[in-house]
DNA sequence: TATGTTCGTTTAACCGATTAAATACTGACG
DNA sequence: CGTCAGTATTTAATCGGTTAAACGAACATA
């Protein structure tokens, strides 16, 4: 394969002639420009983009984490193919590529500076766990970062989310208009901060509204089938048993609306059921589905225009930004009927 | 940031020695490795990887191409994404990192070069439309090329995909055993070797066992609503009506479920629908989809495999690797009831 | 004719690693 | 004591680009 020697060669100029017509950066005389060019078509040259990396201390690249502590998970829920299809977008926009980090996570300490081995001009962190050191790791390699849905605080790490708080106001709200005071809550992974933020909204409006909160009225399940079921039967033991159930993901809900089809509980004339998502199986899935719309492709463009922001100025960066989800009422939510 | 230099001078010791104690290549003195190690953790030193890849020629990176012309789309169906995870996965477990190049594709006289920037050590086509030029150019660019779903016809490019084929025949003969013989067939994107595979499988199909199939049987639908909306009207049109439909992938299948709903019309009872896909939402929707399992995300682990495997053998590969899927019967077919 | 400008191109250092080949040191042996 | 062998480390070239600075030629000016 042709470098750029070959081709100085082939044209009888110096490398850096080359280099200089590649990049269109001095004058020129139009004969040389167009010998150079004649030789880079024919011996079908093309730079590497390793070693113009190197010089130029850049890849215009930008590094993305998903899945902690093993293979990077981008189909476990909807949400994280989401997040990745708007880095893409805005990436793709900005003419740069996306590279996704698979190396598991072995603690700060050793598996942080694989993120700075220049791979990446910056990161995206998506989702990380609360529960690891990998934000505290990652914002202090030096590598611009930009975190998707991550617990900032005590580190100084600019943070894309969504307003989750008020997504599960709007939610709750929504279900105690319609009269529902027993209301429970289906969260999600206890370890992402998401579900956590939820959880805690939630908790708000059952003490903001005095609303009936068994202890067994939140339910922690993981995204597969089993534990919906099992979340399923506990609240079904209950002799209070709620009459609406907010899910923490749209998955969760659509296994809630199963298992009750499954159990002959009609929903919504029983049970109303809210999804937090907004994905468009929603609207085609039986009984149309009541969610929290999330702009989630939007918090992947954003952290990329943030990270591009972050290279020019460097700081004076909101430290958070929060964007806005609104509900998306269907039909998997009526009103209460004792 | 400390660079190799760095650490040799804060131990006294040259680069070179630096570099074999980092890859552990040659006898030294224990002392001296200590002294390196020590400096190492003392600088917080991490080695570059572009420079590592520059002098090695390999970046322990695979290239990933999905969506031509324009930004990737990865959530356009479940398909690319199940894709990717299983090139995620093979990925990690081989230590190698995946970078999703985001160039839009411009004839493979411009593009194709950009492809053999020396970044990706190899690459993964996923399923390029068979009306560009992508594999014929991709494949002369001299990286090591596995393409999944791609008609290779003509292209010394190794293949994985499944068995389009025989998924399809699983999905017909099923109808006919249930007594169907107006079977329509919603096929997908019409430049998409799948769909086209698909559809000629389903023509097969249909002259072997001397169906119905009036030409409007046939219908070209994009992924979002209003396509299937459209199709569905042209069939209900017909005075001949199908009584079941072959749809070319679960979204599809799930939209004309939803459209069923809406005109009132029963499936399984009026109309049978089988997909092709078996993501899980195909077990929690209603009814429960009959749809044609396949291993996607074998897909993607299978062409990362064959990837490392070029590497060593460089040849004596089969040159397409066809992967069998099986029939997931469930709810959304039914006996004909005339 | 000497001197200064401008233009076009080359020289050479650099980016940060790897590694073959050269070298320095340490003993052992005749 | 000189030589050879073996071990530990350094030197210097290389990977393939970029770019500041040096250089040479052509031309204008005094």
């Amino acid at each position: 394969m042709a470098n750029i020697k070959d081709v100085a060669k082939a044209c009888g100029v110096s490398p850096a002639t080359v280099s200089y017509v590649l990049n269109n950066k001095r004058v020129l005389k139009q004969e040389t420009r167009d010998r150079v060019w004649r030789a880079i078509h024919e011996l079908d040259y093309h730079p590497s983009e390793i070693a113009r990396g190197l010089s130029l201390k850049r890849m215009r690249t930008i590094g993305v984490v998903f899945g902690f502590g093993g293979t990077p998970q981008v189909t476990a829920d909807t949400y994280l193919s989401v997040v990745l299809q708007g880095i893409l977008d805005a990436a793709s926009a900005a003419e740069l590529n996306v590279t996704i980090f698979t190396s598991p996570w072995h603690g700060a300490a050793r598996s942080a500076p694989v993120y700075r081995d220049q791979r990446a001009d910056g990161i995206v962190v998506v989702a990380p766990p609360t529960d690891s050191d990998f934000l505290e790791g990652l914002s202090k390699v030096g590598v611009p970062l930009v975190a998707i849905a991550a617990d900032t605080t005590g580190y100084d790490v600019t943070c894309v989310d969504v307003d989750n708080s008020i997504g599960t106001e709007m939610a709750m709200r929504h279900l105690y208009a319609l009269g529902h005071r027993k209301i429970a809550h289906f969260a999600g992974n206890g370890s992402a901060y998401n579900a956590q933020t939820r959880l805690a909204a939630y908790h708000q409006f059952v003490a903001d509204n005095v609303l009936v909160c068994e202890s067994n009225y939140v339910q922690f399940c993981t995204f597969d089938g089993a534990g919906v079921i099992q979340a399923m039967n506990n609240i079904l033991a209950l002799h209070n048993r709620p009459t609406a159930i907010l899910a923490a993901n749209d998955t969760i809900a659509f296994q809630i609306i199963s298992v009750c089809r499954g159990l002959g509980i009609s929903v919504p004339d029983q049970l109303s059921v809210v999804g937090f998502d907004g994905g468009n199986v929603g609207a085609i899935s039986y009984p149309p589905l009541t969610t929290v719309l999330l702009p989630i492709a939007e918090l992947g463009k954003h952290a990329v225009r943030l990270l591009l922001q972050k290279k020019g100025v460097e700081d004076a960066l909101a430290k958070t930004v929060l964007l806005s989800p609104s509900l998306l009422v269907r039909d998997s939510t009526a009103e209460v009927r004792d």
